[in-house]
DNA sequence: TTCGCATATACGGAATAGCATATATCAAAT
DNA sequence: ATTTGATATATGCTATTCCGTATATGCGAA
């Protein structure tokens, strides 16, 4: 896959659309529902930056169930992820400020139990 | 200096700001009319772009004569410094495709003459 | 001071991005 | 088949971004 420069900051321009992209980065890979929590930000607004997301290549989505789980995209070129990690990485406090429930994430259960839903 | 993912990343969002920013990451120090020149694009153009990246603090100015070279700002946290980087030396190619007479940086003479100024 | 070059800013219009609300799809459960 | 919860898309609007042209500023030379 390539992707230029401006095409990857683009993506990452947005207040929004950092936060998920870190936040799965960190997390291997979150569903929408816990993002919307995380983010607290309403649902439509999360699905279409994530459908931006998809759309860039940046995140690569996986359907199970009634869930859509997002990771990063596995051929996000190497100096992508690079980026992806440092900014992470030197941002946590950054990051955490708005991620609400996902803050406490050593002691969440089952992903299930993180969406509200049971079994 | 304190700087948030997003204020960065929108920074670099535009293919004329990476296309800077990278160029002198690269090469230290460029003055205006090296950048003009090597980008080929018009001077209120890259100005109003400058004038940006100051203004968010990522790019420092300093005046000599009738020059006034650009140089990422001293003071630029350490893991935007590693996103520059990183993009840089990955995108080597990119840069160059539209880096222009900047592309043979290795056999220009002096500064001076690179702006097409004598003494 | 006046000229010329390098650089910066102002202004108006065109294109783009982001948002909220409403609606559609799709899978599981009943 | 109907309902319910999860996720996606459409629509209409506002706000922001970017650009070209014109103009201003700052500095050095004459």
């Amino acid at each position: 896959m390539t992707m230029s420069p401006p095409e990857l900051f683009k993506c990452l321009a947005d207040e929004t659309r950092v936060r998920i992209v870190l936040l799965v980065a960190r997390e291997s890979e979150l569903c929408v529902c816990e993002l919307t929590e995380a983010l607290e930000v309403s649902q439509p607004k999360i699905s279409r930056h994530l459908a931006q997301l998809r759309a860039c290549q940046l995140l690569e989505d996986r359907r199970q169930g009634q869930w859509v789980y997002y990771r990063l995209h596995p051929q996000l070129p190497e100096w992508a992820r690079a980026v992806v990690k440092v900014t992470g990485q030197a941002n946590t406090d950054w990051l955490m400020e708005t991620a609400g429930r996902l803050a406490q994430m050593g002691d969440r259960p089952t992903r299930v139990a993180r969406c509200g839903q049971l079994t």
